[in-house]
DNA sequence: ACCTGAACACCGTTCAAGT
DNA sequence: ACCTGAACACCGTTCAAGT
């Protein structure tokens, strides 16, 4: 995990990742980074101005992540909006027990949101393009104007909690075509 | 705000709510409280082991109050299953713009738990209380079994994601009823 | 019982000096 | 360009002493 090659802010920030995907919240501090890559911490303020400077960095990175995943699905070809919309799902809520992974990053992100307005804003576009996303397949399922959006916005919140609850394999739901379906079908007795 | 009183842990732990919800994450420390409170670290030391028991305890009254307030809609006479979940829906997601009260404890919540196993328990305790509530209902809308629960789970995904966007209010649903009459309403020509 | 004030410890941040 | 090592500053934590 650590090397005697120079350092790069990208190797500073997966590190971070991995500790924080790891051992929690508590554990992105300048000097257990530098411990765990054996650094000390003059390394640490070349690359990074601070440590939100750092954190601010770790989003940016995941905004990217996240970005190219839902471009990816949204250019599938050949696939449904319900296989796409259950595609995104089954990403956010189906991780093996125990993996805090993706729960302990997004949990992060918007803590950090709170304290910081470029975190904030990058948080607040990744939000803004899975919506659109969404909207956009509720759409194609045959929902039109300001309900499509409402549903959409809908799922994503429950896409926000999902990921959060991925460890708690409890509390996630086990039919997840039901309730996808449950949102996309046209209304009983309606335009289709 | 403060004042010549004598302090007792439910006023740290208000005053902690009250800086969170004004100003953020950052603000939970040690000497910004006692600024506020015009008192010495010594005295907050004497109501409280740590940090992080301040915390914990500002987990346990929020817990004690979501608590109650499931409690009290569940014992509501003369609600349909539909009303008393659109009512938590309502409660999760309608606030005025700007105001990241539940917001910011809802997501600082989250993110103690990653640190502090007391924290997650109470956390994990009160999500399991509202899924429990809210399979209840979804049974009494005509669902059985393994169903119900998928679509409570999915149900309190959802309110756990609103909470966080509750700041939001352009991506909040802006038609509750609709999301829930699809969650709740019996498949098109199934079972009542 | 509750609080002050000073001390200490930890860790974020800076910076001059090294390669 | 990238890093070390030491210094400093901030804030969490402790504690003896006060009321």
């Amino acid at each position: 995990m650590s090397g005697k090659q120079r350092m790069t802010r990208e190797r500073w920030i997966a590190t971070a990742f991995e500790l924080l995907l790891l051992e929690g919240p508590k554990v992105i501090r300048v000097d257990r980074l530098c411990t765990e890559l054996t650094l000390t911490k003059g390394s640490f303020y070349w690359h990074f101005k601070d440590l939100a400077a750092l954190k601010s960095a770790m989003v940016s990175h995941w905004r990217q992540v996240t970005r190219s995943e839902l471009i990816s699905s949204a250019t599938a070809d050949g696939q449904s909006p319900r296989d796409l919309v259950l595609k995104l799902f089954e990403a956010a809520s189906l991780r093996q027990p125990g993996d805090h992974a993706a729960t302990m990053a997004s949990i992060a992100i918007r803590h950090w949101a709170g304290a910081d307005p470029a975190v904030r804003r990058d948080l607040a576009d990744a939000d803004n393009e899975r919506l659109a996303f969404l909207t956009t397949q509720i759409r194609a399922a045959g929902w039109s104007g300001a309900e499509a959006r409402s549903r959409a916005s809908f799922l994503n919140a429950a896409l926000i909690g999902l990921e959060q609850l991925a460890g708690e394999p409890a509390q996630t739901p086990t039919n997840l075509s039901g309730v996808i379906d449950a949102m996309l079908a046209p209304k009983a007795g309606s335009q289709a």
